[in-house]
Parts: structure tokens; C-alpha cells; sequence
DNA sequence: ACCTTAATGCGACATAGTTGCGTCTGATCC
DNA sequence: GGATCAGACGCAACTATGTCGCATTAAGGT
């Protein structure tokens, strides 16, 4: 759901979404974030208003859509050669785009205009997705690897919690600590219960 | 800064900040969230809608206060004679009132109206505390215990992520098993080398 | 090619947000 | 204790944003 389900996908429908998400990241780059309102990017758009507000019902909502899609990854995972260099260079990397400044506004909005939280739930999908494929690729050459879960809990989300609470804590070498940590308790009983 | 630094604490000042927090908690809980407008608080306070827009600037920044306000701890965690048990009930507890939907509304709030991360990371100050606060009595039982650090990461964290992004996954037992695991990791080499 | 239905445009209206200015109150200094 | 100063508040006019009904247009199916 990262656009608005579209009763009719075809044609001007389509058109009006494209040029309206469109808009929405020409204003941004040029007059940056405090000049976005519906009125604007729907007279960028060639537009009018009321559509918007139709389609998306909130400014907010607009910019979650709008968000969610910048932030689906475009490629998959890069091929390192081992199961610690794939997670380490992957997380390294998501740790860089979610917590610069855009990107941390891309997450708030994400999360911001999202009632029903079916677009932050598509983030945690994307971020799953991208392990899935380290993961299956790591037991392909029979490395021993964790659950999806474990790197969920003690990969993505200390990232995620320090680049929404505390985002002066965010060092260069966190993400290398987070993976190593829990490569190194592969060993460890407790991280083989699963998740759950 | 959970109210706005007010160069003029008290007298009139204070009355006008008490009153207005009152009205945001009156009319949340009887007419709902929807109902929460400026001007409609502005009304229930007896004050204009102005003075509110000057103070708080905003809808979200003030509701972000509100959320703060409430998401502080009253009491410190209760003390059941162990680490492990400690630990878990405070979890438990944090995830109930934090999962819950009128938690995650106050979380949200407090991400949301707040330019420059002080509220959110006042919500994070309260739970380190809270942890250290049982870490600092199981030291005085001459317990095993993790870092701060390695607790926020490994527990907090992760029930933090599945609150936001992932609310359909918050079971009743998450709590008790991340607790277990970071405990259980206590024995493993990996987990002593501290935060960062 | 026609028909049905949903999406859009338009314009009037309602609500929310902004700003300048005068007044009042709390704090500080004598 | 009284005078002075600065900041907060109320008021009111104004602008911008959001809502809604109705006519029109276009997409998909027959």
C-alpha cells in the first residue's frame, strides 16, 4: 500500500498521483520542507486542492506516501563474499540513510500520517525483506545463521530506537557492534529459541 | 523541558499552562482525540486561541508536552527481591502501557510535534533511568548485571520497533523473553563489552 | 459505440492559523 | 512598599487551510 489502493489504476488517475508525488519532491528540494502545504503542491501539480485532500485526506498522509516510497530500498543487499560482511555493510549503510536528517524526516512522516500504521509496517517489510536475502544467501554457502527476528530485535531496532530517541548517539562503528554482537551469540543458547 | 521554558514562572504564566493541559486531558478523554483542536482547547482552558498559538506554536508541539507529561514515571520499578524478576515485570509493564493504543498515541505525539528531538529523548532519559534504577539495586544484591546500554538496546529497543512499526507482533511473553535472552547473555564474552 | 461509475474541477463555505497593538501582570530594583 | 520594565495575554482583523455539493470528464465494461 505504499500508493492509496486506486479504484481505477489507469490513466488520469495515475497521471494525477505521478505528478502530484511529483510535486511534492520538487517543492521539497527547492523551497525545502516548511513551503509544503496542499494548496502548493497542488498548484505545482496543476492541480486543484480539493483532489488532494480526496486522495490522500491530509497533508500528512500525502507525505507518508511519499516518504514510504523513497524509502523502499532499490537494490538488494550486496554479495560480500560472508554472512558478517552482508549484514555489517548492509547495516552499516541503513544506519547512514535512516539517520541523516532526511532520512529521519522521511521515517517521521512515514510514521506521522499513518492511522492505521500499514505504512510503517511496509518499512519494517522493506528492512525484513533486505535480511531475508542476506540471510538465505549466508545458508545457500552453510553458514550457521539467526532467525529473521533476532536481527530485527537486536539489529534494526537499537538503530531505529537511537535514530528516533536519541539521535546523539548514533556512532559510525554502532552498526558494526550491533551485528557482531549478535553473530557472537550464535554460539550462546539463548539466541537459538527463535523469535517469540 | 517537558513544559516550555517559561521566563515567567509563576503567577498567571503557570495558570495559563496548568489550564491548558487540563483542557487537552479533559477533552481528549470526552470527546477523543478528534476532537482536539486549538481553538477548542483555547475555549475549554478559558484563554485565546492565540496565546496558545504563541506558547506552543503548534497543535502537535503542545500535544507533544502533553504526551510527555504523561509518559513519565511515577513511581520507581517495584522491587521483587532479583534481577531477572525485576527486569521482566518493569518490561512487562513498559510494553503494556507503552503497547496499548493510547500509549502508542502519547509515543506518537511525542516523535511527532518536536523539531529538535528533546521530547523523544526525554521519553528515552525516563526509561534509562527506570533500568538503571533496578540495575544500580541488583548491584547491591552483588548480582550479575548488563550495561544501561545493553539493556536499552537489546529490550526496550526492540519493543519500541514493534509498537511503531510492527503493532501486530506485541505478545504478552516478548517482554519476558528479551529480558531472558540479554540475561542469559550475560555469560557469553560478546555481550561484557559494553555499549558503543 | 454506449453506459455506468468513479475521479476530478470548480466555487462557496467553514474552520484554523497569523499578526499588530493595547492592556495587564509578574518580576526586579530602588 | 512603590515605581519601572519586560514579557504574556486578550482582542480583532486578516490570511490560509480544509470541507462540501454539484457539474463535468474520463476510464472500464458491455
Amino acid at each position: 500500500m505504499s500508493p492509496k489502493p486506486m479504484a481505477r489504476p489507469g490513466g488520469r488517475s495515475a497521471r494525477v498521483q505521478e505528478s502530484v508525488h511529483a510535486a511534492v519532491r520538487e517543492l521539497e528540494a527547492e523551497q525545502g520542507r516548511a513551503a509544503l502545504s496542499v494548496p502548493a503542491i497542488a498548484a505545482r501539480a496543476g492541480v486543484t486542492p480539493s483532489t488532494i485532500y480526496r486522495r490522500w485526506g491530509d497533508l500528512r498522509e500525502l507525505l507518508s506516501d511519499v516518504a514510504v516510497e523513497r524509502l523502499r530500498p532499490e537494490e538488494p543487499p550486496v554479495d560480500h563474499g560472508s554472512l558478517h560482511a552482508d549484514l555489517t555493510t548492509w547495516a552499516q549503510q541503513f544506519l547512514e540513510e535512516m539517520g541523516s536528517p532526511s532520512g529521519r524526516a522521511y521515517i517521521r512522516d512515514a510514521l506521522l500520517g499513518d492511522p492505521d500504521g500499514s505504512n510503517a509496517g511496509q518499512c519494517s517489510v522493506y528492512a525484513a525483506d533486505q535480511v531475508e536475502a542476506i540471510l538465505s544467501r549466508a545458508l545457500g554457502r552453510a553458514e550457521a545463521i539467526p532467525t529473521v527476528e533476532v536481527v530485527m530485535d537486536h539489529v534494526v531496532a537499537p538503530m531505529m530506537y537511537r535514530i528516533l530517541f536519541r539521535p546523539g548517539l548514533l556512532g559510525a562503528d554502532y552498526a558494526e557492534h550491533l551485528v557482531h554482537a549478535v553473530l557472537t551469540a550464535l554460539d550462546s543458547p539463548s539466541s537459538r529459541r527463535g523469535p517469540q
